[in-house]
DNA sequence: TTGAAAGCGCTAACAC
DNA sequence: GTGTTAGCGCTTTCAA
């Protein structure tokens, strides 16, 4: 592999200092008209590409944002990393990026990683941070790293993240149970995630208290718990609910795939959605529009969601001031998963 | 944010020379016992986290791959991303990732982002270097590139990637039609794709090839171009072929989105799968498991593919020997979308 | 075995 | 406006 050419060579050629070329290039002093044209001729005769390690080097810090999520195939979780990398380009910052798929030791493994790299900020969603009662030892290893590279993240951190953007879970809860409830339904069941999850526990308990509210019946077998948030954990939760003698008329999945999960299972009953049960999903991913019928889903605004996390994070690295806490609103998109009670 | 610790604090608290400690973290020269059990312990007590910035400055090159993908979201370039992600920690790496999303200039622009990070080789999937005939400036540029930082990829570069992997598309194809010959099926259609993306011109050519030989019927309205990979273009295209005079029993589809949407297409007409049509697809990602008749999908080991991937990206990177030509098998992974024809 | 010193490529004082 | 210089944190000769 060639040597890479420097400031010092587009100097030399140019016959002025290497200060000048920098300044022209980080546009920080004037630069004469005259030697500026010649810098610039050269440096594409040359195709110079700034050594980005130097220049963190000297600035104790990379235009580089370190991600943790907790997994890319997730089409959540890959449309928000997507929706991040093109957020972080407009603003000048590339991503690293790490998948932890639940696993702890990794966790804090790529917390070090990163931090070594020097990136501007850390960005978490998902993984430790979103669980309800994260471990001392954690919470502690991610406030020593917060002493020295800022962490941007949705879930709660003991006060150690710099700053924390969430998702309104209570209200996509809201949204989802008032709609079935307006919808006529009065016996709405929550299937699907973990208890251990923050999102999910916020939204459970939402729900729950909404069935309070409304004068809906509640019942303990109507909240199926995960065991997760694939499709499998779906199937199986929706089997539970069929296995009841009194069943519900609605179901909330705690996502997409236990959506659909749930959808098999009650296809293999011989019934039928949204004849026989309404349905109704969070997160709105493609898989909401890949069901048939098409699912009808709270959604949140991802866009949104990676402009907060990516704009605090940079907004962050340079010292600005921001808003500690952020939360982005869903929406309910409605499609053809659900049906009026009693009505048609 | 708190100054880091360096080696020069550790050194001074440990009364030896930033030399010592150096030596003792990279482990290219001996150190004593004794001084190395003060440095070991120093360097936990401060929590010191070596600079990443300074020392791929000194050796001119990070410990970091730099990956360009098409589309994050898609799920079989999620799935290949987080092998790949896995593949690089376990030899050390870091990831940095963008995605192009089919965009020149991006693709441009990301190609020079990376060598300005000095990222140790270049990973490309997708995008240009997929297509039949990138243009000529484009391969001279990651020809320039190339000459400084190794790239990998999928593609072909006109002999600029230093290394290529590519799927073996053919053999893909051959399975899909083989598979539904042995099943009885002499009218077979091929769905989805574009005409200017080289894996799905090998797929096309393949099939038609082998239609000939077996002495099966070949028409033009058979293969129907995209317009793209998604269910809506596999909708549209099983749209076209259902208003055909002379209906195909079998159809393959480019991938599972495709062969999603042409499920959708087929239900609609009030037909069923595999009754009607068998249908097998491409990728074998999770959505050919969603799908209710799960599809039969061809089947890449993306752990494979990342792995060579990853592998051949470090070996050039430390400028170890490696086959300039790699080649993933795929297999054939038989679900419910097809039947026996005529037979059952 | 260990230390001193140079240098990776860049930027920002500090002079002029 | 421009050049000189020091230093970001590390590794690696070169001597001792």
């Amino acid at each position: 592999m060639g040597k890479m050419v420097t400031i010092y060579d587009i100097a030399r050629e140019a016959g002025v200092s290497p200060a000048t070329v920098s300044r022209m290039l980080t546009g920080n002093a004037k630069v004469s008209e005259e030697k500026r044209k010649r810098i610039t001729e050269l440096i594409r005769a040359y195709d110079y590409k700034p050594n980005a390690l130097a220049k963190g080097l000297r600035e104790t810090k990379s235009r580089v944002i370190g991600m943790i999520l907790v997994d890319f195939v997730n089409p959540f979780y890959a449309t928000l990393l997507s929706s991040c990398e093109k957020e972080a380009r407009k603003r000048g910052y590339s991503l690293i990026v790490t998948s932890t798929l639940g696993d702890r030791e990794l966790e804090d493994a790529y917390l070090d990683t990163m931090c070594q790299q020097r990136v501007a900020t850390i960005v978490m969603v998902g993984g430790r941070s979103d669980e309800l009662a994260p471990d001392e030892g954690y919470v502690g290893h991610v406030k020593r790293i917060a002493e020295s590279v800022p962490v941007v993240t949705n879930g709660y951190l003991g006060g150690a993240e710099g700053c924390r953007v969430r998702l309104d879970e209570e209200k996509a809860a809201e949204l989802a149970v008032e709609y079935l409830r307006d919808l006529g339904h009065r016996e709405i069941a929550f299937i699907g995630g973990k208890g251990e999850i923050r999102s999910t526990v916020e939204k459970r308990l939402k729900y729950a208290q909404l069935l309070m509210q409304n004068g809906l019946p509640t019942r303990k077998e109507w909240i199926v718990d995960g065991p997760g948030y694939d499709d499998k954990s779906g199937y199986e939760a929706m089997r539970k609910l069929l296995a009841l003698p009194c069943r519900p008329t609605a179901v909330i999945a705690v996502n997409d795939f236990t959506a659909a999960g749930a959808a098999h299972a009650i296809w293999e009953e011989g019934l039928g959605i949204p004849e026989d049960f309404s349905l109704v999903s969070f997160d709105d991913t493609y898989v909401s529009n890949l069901c048939r019928p098409r699912l009808t889903s709270v959604s949140y605004d991802l866009e949104e969601f990676a402009s907060r996390l990516i704009g605090s994070a940079v907004d962050i690295a340079h010292g600005r001031k921001i808003e500690q806490n952020q939360v982005v609103e869903p929406k309910l998109v409605v499609r053809d998963s659900c049906k009026q009670y009693g009505g048609g």
